[in-house]
DNA sequence: GTTACTGTACTAGCGATCTAGTACACCATG
DNA sequence: CATGGTGTACTAGATCGCTAGTACAGTAAC
């Protein structure tokens, strides 16, 4: 389980932190039952303070992904794998909520937005062959 | 030119304002040439200090969008409908990158993506149908 | 029981951002 | 020129969110 944050990113260390622990569990890397890092340590390996990742820890037993085993550390759920997935479906359909809202209200067509879909998933896929999924925040 | 802004969002009062001159403009509401509210004006009207409008309006002619006139106000620029339409334009296609992007790094074929963009537009229009364009942040 | 690990609660500080207040510079109008 | 309108620069206050420090509570292993 290879985690990185970016520091001066705007979005904040405890977010990203439970972003990728969602992917990664959506993937099956850390698998159900398995204990995910413990806080000190990928506090240490990611240079943060335990308690940030504390955070995303919570928020992710809050979503169900993650069950606290005290004194043994964090444990993915057997049901997490699931809601990771869910989860990653929810972020999308918003982002395309939010992507339709804009659309329609600036008199753009259904073809429109579609025309706009495929132009930027060719771009994205041309550039995913070149250099691999780069992600720029 | 109607104005209506919400304190307690967590997008600024700046930026709802400078949206919604940008919106107006690119349906002609305001056509170039012609003078926008003055700061302090607009400001009594929405209850807001005249410096919050005066930033929205910096911003707008930062784009290019308005003109300082001095002693007489700020005027709508010739190009600035269509700087409005191709700022919206941009937004949508953010929005649409942020989407695809997402959709993509979870495995989603492009097919998938038309499938919720379909889905959202459905949801839309018929919402829309029966209440008119409501929106909600 | 002791030790070493686990997560957690509470507090504090730092930093950024937005908003507001005040005073100033400029122009049109009479 | 005087007045009342315009935008603007500067400063200050207030708020909010993130991160870190510290101390505490529980469990496993020896």
């Amino acid at each position: 389980m290879l985690l990185t944050v970016r520091p001066d990113s705007p979005v904040p260390i405890y977010e990203q932190i439970a972003a990728q622990v969602v992917f990664g569990v959506a993937a099956g890397d850390p698998p159900p039952g398995d204990l995910v890092p413990s806080v000190r340590d990928l506090a240490q390996r990611l240079l943060v303070n335990p308690n940030t990742v504390a955070r995303a820890y919570q928020d992710l037993e809050r979503l169900g992904v993650l069950e606290t085993k005290r004194g043994r550390g964090m444990e993915v759920t057997a049901k997490a794998p699931a809601l990771c997935d869910a989860r990653r479906r929810e972020i999308i359909r918003d982002r395309v909520r939010d992507a339709v809202r804009e659309a329609a209200a600036s008199g753009l067509t259904a073809d429109d937005v579609q025309a706009l879909v495929d132009d930027e998933w060719a771009k994205l896929s041309s550039r995913g062959r070149r250099r691999g999924r780069e992600e720029r925040t």
